[in-house]
DNA sequence: CAATGTGAAATGCTTCACAGCG
DNA sequence: CGCTGTGAAGCATTTCACATTG
């Protein structure tokens, strides 16, 4: 796993009323779901198995329905789950029905890309500011948007009530960007820098490590070179 | 979690002489481990305790003993562990020792910035060949490379020994890229379209979905939202 | 009767706490 | 004496298997 939580502070229990409090597990697979479950909508399908679901979101069916059934019942016994309702289920639950506001930090190759890409305004995100540490690249524009000096960022996110900042910083700026973030307001950070952040209690830092990605790869390709080196069984191909 | 493994063909047990067989949680941990070992060998130490090598991976001290201990006995009571002993130790059980050839496909925004991100280079793997579908993009030069056509996949894959791909494409093109990638030889899939990979076994598939993150997060902000407008207790902050 | 929702079992991972070693 | 390495306990997650229900 490449990602990395703030120490939970600990989800005050019982939930609050319509608050369901998820195993992390399945929160994580929830917008797979949810993907899926546009696709189908899209592909016509008014109603799914959880078979059928399962399949599309590429996990087990009782997994599956094992998810759903913490978000509450509604599946129809002998049929399966309904498509709109079970979207907009989810994205009650994930709080998408909000469009959230992001700021983004370091505008080098990563950030250029990720200012760019659409994935994240067709899925509820609105990147509502750039902002770079580098004078020089203030003011470029990035599709469409200004880039920002970083002793912005105060005023900006109170303005545009950002409350998730993207980090794509090298690794020697991101705990400084972080601090800067947090100090502003924002309480959910997603880090692309290769290092660890440390944030107060409270704030949920993800981090994505591409290299790691890689190495982890680079473990199982190492792996599968030593076994079939041996006369052990190779399942498959 | 936003990764996917390949349903794994379970990993020929008892480990062939000289290859434990780890945790997967466990070797998503090391490159974490690897990369504050160097920072720490870059600042002069020559040995770290587990408290120290804990903090800066940002993990706990027993979870940290406990992942190395899978890997042997390479500590010393009462001192800790060797820095560059363990950074070798890491880098064999990883397969780093060999840089591996990666290939990848798609040079859109995400791919360009990929394709120029020195982070691979520095740890241990070289982007060996650039593929888009698109003609009108092959031949363009992208971090000194020429961007090949998908239909050279084949006999780039052999003749460079690429063991990796990376699929950087629309979601609609990723799983008929994956199908060439395999065709190819390749055992290890690194898939950054927000889609579910069907691949034989035997072949790994880790995903990294940045909206997904962003969902993530989003969930944990509108629970926060949904606490502190309660009287709930807040911790910290 | 097909497919959900769910106790209970099985597995895997984390944390504790300390014996044992350098 | 400090710190590693590790059984054992504690949690979390996954899977099984089936009673239940529309």
């Amino acid at each position: 796993m490449s990602q990395q939580r703030a120490q939970s502070s600990g989800v005050a229990s019982g939930g609050g009323p319509g608050f369901p409090d998820l195993p992390e597990a399945t929160v994580a697979r929830l917008p797979e779901y949810l993907r899926a479950l546009h696709n189908l909508a899209d592909a016509g399908h008014d109603t799914v198995s959880s078979e059928g679901l399962a399949t599309a979101a590429g996990v087990n069916s009782a997994k599956l329905r094992k998810d759903l059934s913490h978000l509450g019942s509604y599946g129809t016994r002998g049929v399966g789950y309904d498509v709109t309702l079970l979207i907009e289920q989810i994205e009650q639950v994930l709080g998408l029905h909000e469009t959230r506001a992001v700021a983004l930090v370091g505008i080098g190759n990563l950030g250029h890309a990720l200012a760019r890409y659409a994935g994240f305004a067709s899925r509820g995100f609105h990147i509502a500011a750039l902002f770079d540490a580098d004078r020089d690249r203030v003011g470029e524009l990035v599709n469409g948007m200004a880039v920002r000096h970083m002793s912005d960022i105060a005023a900006v996110v109170a303005d545009e009530g950002i409350s998730i900042g993207v980090i794509a910083t090298p690794a020697d700026a991101a705990q400084v960007v972080a601090d800067d973030l947090v100090a502003a307001g924002v309480t959910s950070i997603l880090n692309f820098a290769p290092c660890v952040l440390a944030v107060p209690d409270g704030v949920d830092v993800r981090k994505v490590d591409l290299a790691i990605e890689l190495q982890i790869l680079s473990f199982h390709e190492h792996r599968k070179s030593t076994l079939t080196a041996l006369p052990a069984k190779v399942v498959g191909q």
